[in-house]
RNA sequence: GACCUCUUGGUCAAGCGGUUAAGACACCGCCCUUUCACGGCGGUAACACGGGUUCGAGUCCCGUAGAGGUCGCCA
C-alpha cells in the first residue's frame, strides 16, 4: 500500500486558529498513525494580505503544539520548495497545458466590466457566473492581446452540462450541476497562480494523498476534481473537517448586541473568528492554559475515540486516532469543558512544576519576599482552572479587602454574629500565646482550646478565617491563612475586625 | 437567492434495524470537611418535525423546518 502523505497548508495570517489547529492536529495524528508523512506547506500567493512575521509564528505554534513536521519550509524535504509564493514558476506550465487542451483559456477583462456584471446579476437576485466572454476569442485575437501586453489572467473552463463530483471520507459522495459552477481564475493578473490551482498543483506534485481541509472548501472540491482530471491526475483522497463554532451574543451591525423582547442578549452559533474576539491558541496559552489540555480538548471536539476514556497524550492520539471517529456536524467550543481539562492537568502536574508555571501569576498579586510561595502553591494547585484566575484567588492576603460582617453568619457552621464575636475574642490571646508560628502549632493550639470554649470547630474557624481573610472562600483553612499571613499581620486582622463587628 | 452539507440532553458526544438511548462538561441534591475546591454517591435533561419502508427505525428512503458553508484576480 502507499504510504500516507498529508499536509497543513495554512495561510500567514499573524496566529493559530483554533480550527486550524484542530486541522493541523488531525492531519498530523493521520500521517503518523498510518506511519506515513507530514508536510507543512505555506499558502502566501495572497501578495496582498502579507502579515510580518506570520510564518514564524506558524512554527512556533507548531512546535509548542508538538506537531512536527517531516518536510517544510524549514527542514526541507523532496518536494521543495514548500512556500508557495517560492513555486511561482511552476504553475504557470500546467496552466498552459490546460489552455491548450481547451480545459482553460486567457481571460482579458477588466475588473470594472467584472465588477459591474456583478452588481447587475445581484440586483436581478442572480448568482454571478462569468459568461466565458473571451472563450470566444480567436487565437489571433488572443495572441495579438498577449504581445500587446494587456493584463490577463487565466481562467478554468468548466464544462457547462454535466455533472462533477468527488468522494469524501466523512461525507461520502458529493456531486453537483456543472452549470451550477463558475470558472474559476487559476493564474491572477500578477502571475500567481491562486488558491484553487495553487493547492491542486502542489498537492499532486507533492505526492499528498489525503487532503484534509475545513469544510468551507466542500462546495468547491468538484471543480478541484475536475482539475485533476484534465491534468490526467489521480485526485486525492478527500477529508472534509467541521469547523468549530462558539456560542456567543450575536450583534448588529455597529456591534452592539442584539436583544430579544425579554431584553436578554440573543445568542447564536458562528465560526470561531479571531476578529470577532474569540481566542487564538496563543491566547489561550497567554491566559495559563496548557498545550496538552489544549490539545487533548481539541481532538475530542469532533473526534471521538468511541470509548469512554477521554484523557490522552499526543504520542497516544498518535496510536489511536483515525478517520471513522471524525463528525459531520460543526462542534461549539465550550469554554468550560476546556477549563475543566486544563484543571485536570494541572492537577497532574509536580508540584515542583506547579510552583514553577504558578509563580510569574502569583507575583502579579504579591511580593515573593514576603508570602511563602511554596506553600501557597501546594494550597492552589488543587483550586487552579487557569492561571490567570490566580492573582484574583490571593489578593486578599497582599490587602484586607472590605467586607460585611454578614459573611460572619453561616448556617451550617452554626455561626451567628454574636457566636463570631465570642470566638474572635477567644481567638485573640490563643493565637498571642502562640510560639512556633507554624500550621501545626496554630492547629493543635487552637484545636485543643475550641472544646472548652463550648463550641463547634466550624462555629469558631469559620469567623476566624472570615477575619482574617475578608472572603467567602479561600484557598485554604484558617489555619493556612494564618500561617501565610504571619503572626503580625494576623493579630492585626483580627483586631480590626474585633473593632468593626 | 442558487447550490452543497449537517440535525441525539445547554455543550462535546456513543449508537451504525431490536439498548432501560452510553459517557464527559455544566447544572442540582447528598456525603466528606475549618470555607472553597478536590473526591464519593445520586438526580434533572436528548433522537427537529411529518410521511413512508420494515414484524420492528435514533439508525434506511422522501419531504418540511432550522443551522452551517460556498457563490473573489482570499485562502
Amino acid at each position: 500500500m502507499q504510504q500516507v502523505r498529508t499536509r497543513f497548508a495554512p495561510s500567514p495570517t499573524g496566529y493559530m486558529h483554533l480550527g486550524n489547529l484542530r486541522t493541523a492536529l488531525y492531519t498530523y495524528l493521520y500521517a503518523r498513525r498510518t506511519g506515513g508523512k507530514f508536510i507543512l506547506r505555506i499558502e502566501d500567493t495572497d501578495q496582498e494580505r502579507e502579515v510580518a512575521g506570520a510564518v514564524d509564528i506558524i512554527y512556533k505554534s507548531m512546535k509548542t503544539a508538538g506537531l512536527s513536521h517531516d518536510e517544510g519550509p524549514d527542514v526541507g524535504g523532496p518536494c521543495g520548495p514548500y512556500v508557495q509564493s517560492q513555486r511561482k514558476d511552476t504553475y504557470m506550465p500546467y496552466a498552459k497545458q490546460l489552455v491548450e487542451s481547451g480545459h482553460a483559456y486567457y481571460c482579458f477583462c477588466t475588473k470594472e466590466r467584472l465588477d459591474e456584471a456583478r452588481e447587475a446579476a445581484e440586483k436581478k437576485g442572480e448568482t454571478f457566473k462569468y459568461d466565458k466572454h473571451c472563450l470566444r476569442l480567436s487565437r489571433e485575437e488572443i495572441q495579438a492581446k498577449l504581445d500587446a501586453g494587456v493584463p490577463y489572467v487565466i481562467r478554468q473552463n468548466i464544462p457547462t452540462t454535466g455533472k462533477a463530483g468527488f468522494d469524501d471520507v466523512i461525507y461520502g459522495h458529493v456531486e453537483v450541476d456543472c452549470d451550477t459552477l463558475d470558472d474559476n481564475v487559476l493564474i491572477k493578473a500578477d502571475g500567481l497562480p491562486t488558491y484553487n490551482f495553487a493547492n491542486v498543483i502542489d498537492d499532486h506534485l507533492m505526492g499528498i494523498t489525503h487532503v484534509m481541509r475545513g469544510n468551507e472548501y466542500l462546495s468547491s472540491a468538484p471543480k478541484y476534481n475536475l482539475l485533476y482530471e484534465a491534468l490526467g491526475w489521480t485526485p486525492p483522497t478527500y477529508v472534509h473537517l467541521t469547523p468549530v463554532m462558539v456560542d456567543a451574543p450575536v450583534l448588529d451591525e455597529s456591534g452592539k448586541p442584539v436583544l430579544d423582547e425579554a431584553g436578554n442578549p440573543v445568542t447564536g452559533k458562528r465560526k470561531m473568528s479571531k476578529r470577532k474576539g474569540d481566542p487564538s491558541f496563543e491566547d489561550l496559552l497567554a491566559q495559563g492554559y496548557l498545550t496538552e489540555a489544549v490539545i487533548n480538548y481539541l481532538v475530542l471536539l469532533g473526534w471521538s475515540p468511541r470509548g469512554e476514556r477521554e484523557f490522552y497524550t499526543l504520542k497516544e492520539l498518535e496510536e489511536v486516532f483515525d478517520l471513522e471517529g471524525l463528525s459531520k456536524s460543526p462542534s461549539v467550543f465550550d469554554i468550560q469543558k476546556m477549563n475543566w481539562f486544563n484543571a485536570e492537568y494541572i492537577r497532574k502536574l509536580s508540584p515542583e512544576k506547579y510552583l514553577e508555571l504558578a509563580t510569574p501569576w502569583m507575583a502579579k498579586a504579591l511580593d515573593p519576599e514576603k508570602f511563602d510561595f511554596k506553600r501557597l502553591a501546594e494550597l492552589l494547585q488543587g483550586r487552579t482552572e487557569v492561571f490567570s484566575q490566580l492573582p484574583g484567588m490571593i489578593r486578599f492576603l497582599a490587602e484586607l479587602p472590605e467586607f460585611s460582617s454578614d459573611l460572619y453568619v453561616n448556617k451550617k457552621q452554626k455561626s451567628t454574629l454574636e457566636s463570631a464575636k465570642t470566638a474572635l475574642e477567644a481567638a485573640l490571646p490563643i493565637l498571642e500565646g502562640i510560639g512556633d508560628w507554624s500550621e501545626t502549632e496554630l492547629h493543635d493550639r487552637v484545636m485543643e482550646a475550641i472544646p472548652g470554649l463550648g463550641m463547634k470547630n466550624g462555629q469558631f474557624l469559620w469567623p476566624l478565617r472570615i477575619a482574617i481573610s475578608g472572603q467567602q472562600s479561600t484557598p485554604g483553612g484558617a489555619f493556612e491563612i494564618a500561617y501565610l499571613l504571619g503572626r503580625e499581620e494576623t493579630r492585626r486582622r483580627l483586631r480590626l475586625a474585633l473593632e468593626r463587628i
